[in-house]
DNA sequence: ACATGATTCAACCAAATGGTTGAATTGTAA
DNA sequence: TTACAATTCAACCATTTGGTTGAATCATGT
């Protein structure tokens, strides 16, 4: 068996990007491991389904393994979700701070911003939804994590913006606004796809193309109406 | 006990208006009943936590009533979620189709629409991830009542975008793209309420000025990134 | 072939949780 | 007052579900 759990353990000491690695080793070496299999399934169970929603016989089900098998790699749901829900917010969070803190004018930053990080989320469209519903359900849990992972690393982006509102270069907004008005364009479509779907009277190939669609647009979109 | 379970089944016919003046006098006439301190107490863990994280007790110990009274007036969780579901779909989806149907220029409809639905959903803060959780876990819950209130209500909305689009009035974006920004940039800041907590480092009352500033700045906003 | 540790599973167990019951109390109309 | 329905609750029940166990099997290095 690898040392899995072990690896992860380092996510409270802020070890991200070693951590990263050696799951992606880990997983990628030994593809067809039980403990994978059980990781994916417990990973689409989760997302789907939430902490309390989502059933150990489902999972095992979902992983053609035996139940017991997931207590012998994990030792309980709730450590198993721990490491769910860890590896979700590692995938979506740090990469915020990541691509905003690259030295690049306003301009170019956003354009390429928006152009990887919707890159991210079409990679991994449960995330959104899945970890703001635990973290509205427990908003201290990981509390920590995130403010280490974005909290102070946005700032200096938020500066940047303010700077060049101030040179009358960007619309007339708060630098903060400005900042949600980003994040909300790109996720929220991800969130509330089983509404759009509804209102926009679209099957799953529809939407598909409609969120590439807006990948192609909002680059430049977001630009547009961030830069004056 | 006032009749509350017979009116709510009417929302399968889609008798909604009638149903909920019916439930709003029920509610007003006998604010301390029991039953009344129960539906609360149920809306406020249930969109809290989803249907599996919301326990029966929680629910009879923040109504502060005994737990079978909730099988007294409710028969089982299912029944009472159902309930809770229901009436949080009906206070946020229908109004979209119904402010966006009012008779007047695209530019003073976005304006008017902002700004009112804003209202909307600070009076009812919860309700949109709660609703969205428990759609993604199974879309096909109230999907043909979804459709009924928005499908194709908005239909003409999106018409009256295309035509101004053709004229060169608006910004050049699809009419569905156009709809989903605005959406989003209304909706979402609620739902990712913890995470912009953390990264724009507010407390409760810092984010509650945050979006009343937002509510103040968005509808002048919207029109500016939508209309030419 | 053997020894050893990793892996697998059917059957069980214990706790949590939704749901029931029946008696007691309260309110109300005749 | 009396009768009757509405309301309340403590104690109990049944099911679901997370978790355990111990034996069997597989894989690997010697």
């Amino acid at each position: 068996m690898v040392n899995f759990c072990a690896g992860l353990l380092y996510v409270w000491s802020s070890e991200i990007e070693i951590l990263e690695v050696e799951l992606m080793e880990d997983k990628t070496t030994d593809q067809s491991s039980t403990e994978l299999k059980i990781f994916e399934a417990a990973r689409e169970v989760f997302q789907a389904k939430g902490l309390e929603g989502a059933r150990m016989q489902e999972i095992a089900d979902k992983a053609e393994i035996n139940k017991s098998m997931l207590h012998y790699y994990y030792r309980s749901k709730a450590k198993l979700f721990e490491k769910v829900y860890q590896l979700s917010i590692i995938k979506v969070i740090p990469k915020i701070a990541e691509l905003l803190n690259e030295d690049l004018p306003l301009e170019q930053k956003l354009r390429s911003f928006v152009d990887k990080y919707l890159e991210i989320v079409k990679a991994n469209p449960d995330i959104p939804l899945f970890v703001l519903h635990e973290m509205n359900k427990d908003p201290n849990r990981l509390r920590n994590f995130m403010i280490d992972q974005i909290g102070k690393k946005v700032q200096p982006f938020l500066q940047q913006i303010r700077e060049e509102r101030e040179k009358g270069n960007t619309v007339d907004l708060p630098a903060e606004q400005i900042m949600v008005n980003i994040m909300s364009l790109m996720i929220f479509p991800f969130i509330a796809r089983p509404v759009f779907k509804t209102i926009l009277e679209k099957d799953d190939e529809g939407y598909e193309a409609f969120i590439e669609e807006r990948h192609r647009l909002l680059p430049d979109h977001v630009v547009s109406i961030v830069m004056k």
